[in-house]
DNA sequence: AAGCGACCCAACCGCTGTGAG
DNA sequence: ACTCACAGCGGTTGGGTCGCT
């Protein structure tokens, strides 16, 4: 393996760069281009090596970097691709002009990266830290719940309203679930996107209908289409999948679940119809009540661009697991 | 005010990919 | 086919800053 020359270049600057150091490289490479990276510095005056340099004038002194805070349009759209890309900086970074890998790199890790944590979030598969001794605890809770005595219309009542509040918060685990293994496989560096939130996507999350693309038949990368995916991750998803199919019994033909569809067995994309039917009504139900505040707003492109509570995965998250009702419920599952 | 730890981010290090010879 | 040199990428580091006690 052929070493950097400035591994070994210990003669050469290091460290923080001067004002001095970057009038010389911006005024070189502003009359002469940085064609050559390995003779820029020799013939710049500069007492650096190329790599030094590039990387300088790259993540620093270029005109088009663009500085300052990222704003919540770049970090939505950090995410997305990260959730499809994985650490590739580079090119997430060719979605968002001006900005470099080195500060995307940065801002994962210092902000995004703990945001995530906290929200129950594993920044590096994007599903809910979930352990599946959790779920079958709570499906063994809602078994029980549902074959106990019911010795009274109240009781029954009772009952059933934390059925169906129950039912409500794991359709949403599946929504997110379903949606960052479909959407962000099918619709990551499509503009449509990328450029604004994806009204489709938020429908997905609330409503439980999946993300197609029927609209956009933009092909999908080679990376996108094999994405990385960790084994690890990959039998969280199907753990979770094989509960839901038993939670699926347990619920009873009432109509909670007539259709049938189970989810994939792996990162398949399911292009069918939803299985579930439209969640309760609002009042029941601490889900479909953010449900209904941001339905209420009407068009459902309004969720991107007015920024509202809940116009965002992370929001959708947070405001649930915010929620005091069911901040304990939450906990169960996702710490 | 001083000490200390946490946090941030520019810069470095080491590796891979690629093209020229 | 092989070697070499360079560009580029992603992980890591360490110095500066900030906030808390």
């Amino acid at each position: 393996m052929v070493r950097s020359p400035c591994s070994h270049a210990t003669a050469l600057k290091k460290g923080p760069w001067t004002p001095d150091e970057d009038t010389k490289l911006i005024d070189y490479i502003e009359r002469n281009g940085h064609e050559n990276w390995k003779a820029l510095p020799k013939l710049a005056g500069l007492n650096r090596c190329g790599k030094s340099c590039r990387l300088r004038w790259i993540n620093y002194l270029r005109p088009d970097v663009k500085r300052g805070e990222f704003s919540e349009e770049e970090e939505r759209v950090i995410v997305n691709l990260h959730s499809a890309l994985g650490n590739k900086w580079s090119r997430i970074a060719n979605h968002l002009p001006g900005r470099t890998d080195n500060e995307i790199k940065n801002f994962w890790n210092t902000h995004i990266r703990k945001k995530l944590l906290q929200m129950g979030i594993d920044p590096n598969t994007h599903k809910p830290r979930i352990d599946p001794s959790h779920f079958l605890n709570l499906s063994q809770l809602l078994g029980a719940a549902q074959s106990g005595n019911i010795a009274s219309p109240w009781n029954s009542f009772l009952k059933l309203q934390a059925e169906v509040t129950q039912l409500a918060n794991i359709q949403l685990v599946r929504n997110l679930l379903q949606m960052m293994n479909t959407n962000t496989l099918t619709n990551i560096e499509n503009n449509s996107l990328l450029g604004s939130q994806n009204p489709s996507l938020f429908r997905a999350l609330v409503n439980g209908t999946t993300i197609s693309n029927t609209k956009e038949p933009a092909p999908i990368s080679q990376d996108l289409a094999n994405p990385p995916v960790t084994p690890q991750a990959n039998n969280g998803f199907q753990d979770i999948s094989n509960l839901w199919g038993s939670c699926e019994g347990g619920f009873g033909p009432e109509g909670l679940n007539t259709n049938g569809n189970t989810w994939s067995s792996s990162y398949g994309i399911q292009t069918e119809q939803n299985p579930l039917p439209a969640l309760v009504s609002a009042s029941t139900s601490p889900v479909t009540s953010i449900v209904h505040q941001t339905e209420s707003k009407g068009d459902p492109s309004n969720y991107s661009t007015t920024g509202t509570p809940t116009s965002t995965i992370f929001e959708a998250w947070e405001k649930l697991i915010d929620d005091d009702n069911i901040s304990s419920y939450w906990n169960d599952i996702l710490d």
